[in-house]
DNA sequence: CATTTAGTTCAATTATTATTGAACTAAATG
DNA sequence: CATTTAGTTCAATAATAATTGAACTAAATG
């Protein structure tokens, strides 16, 4: 593994931390990202992180549970191999804006506590209407999405990165 | 200071916690949304939820700095007060969407140390695609809210809470 | 069926982050 | 100008979370 992709997995590591995951988590993703192989195993993992076995287990599992990194079992081996998942971003997106509903309803459970309205429950029920409404809007905005697609990839590919195809 | 507000309060605070924010922050916001004042003090943020100074004044700070809650003078008294800021839900959307930016550009780098392409590539080209045209897409999101708000927000506000006003 | 391999579990450790509390600054007041 | 009030700062402590490492289980192999 080059010096410039050991660099790349602990930025990662740090980078996803601060989307909540854990700098183990994001140094697994990270590898999984920039290694050729088309899956790794458990041991390659650890050891070009070096990492307990302790640490791979329990991460690598989160990783799965959460749907970026599935595992991979190869016929005539016993060994688990690991992968990135081909998760669409569509399911990605969905999951997050789960979150804003939830804090929606933070939102609008403290504005039914209150005995009447004022600046801060007209805030939070815009807020909160805002969120909810977002949450319906993602099918449509998916939909867009999939109409654009393909021409907005292939632009990207050609103004940044995934130039080496083409030498 | 009822105990079903110095319930949500708790739960506020573990709430706002899943979002990245301390538990105190969660618990001032919190007592920021119940409490039936337009403004409060610093003491009695401090007396309501039973923390010391120094985590009141670090914490208001800290929500200061990010747009939640906006300090407040008043004309012949050297106290400040806090209130929570009528944020726009435009500006909060946008903040969240630069974080989904980043991690589009996390990916870039990522591709972009690879000798050729792959399975890997052709998934985070596709997936740092999706989060930059998310980015830009956010504008037309939020004018079709803005179109849509007033209804919407009348429709929430007689489903669900907020009924205390017409009694 | 003994041995090796692959991975899991979990208590102990380490690292990180939040909170307190006491000493401080700076402005306002008498 | 001494005193009170309002808030800040920051070192110490407490709380929480991540990681290790050693003992373990379970399946595969000879």
């Amino acid at each position: 593994m080059t010096e410039d992709k050991l660099q790349y997995i602990e930025e990662a590591g740090m980078a996803f931390e601060l989307f909540g995951m854990t700098r183990m988590a994001g140094r697994i993703l990270g590898y999984l990202i920039v290694c050729d192989n088309e899956s790794v195993s458990f041991n390659e993992i650890m050891g070009a992180l070096k990492a307990s076995k302790g640490s791979i287990s329990g991460t690598t599992k989160q990783l799965i549970a959460v749907g970026f990194v599935e595992p991979v079992s190869l016929p005539g081996d016993r060994k688990t191999y690991f992968r990135i998942s081909n998760l669409e971003v569509g399911s990605i997106l969905r999951e997050r804006i789960k979150l804003f509903v939830k804090f929606a309803e933070v939102l609008d459970k403290g504005r039914n506590l209150k005995e009447k309205n004022d600046r801060v429950t007209d805030w939070t029920l815009e807020v909160s209407s805002f969120y909810k409404w977002l949450g319906d809007e993602v099918d449509l905005i998916l939909q867009k999405w999939e109409r654009e697609k393909e021409n907005i990839i292939k632009e990207n590919s050609e103004n940044y990165g995934n130039k080496k195809k083409s030498t």
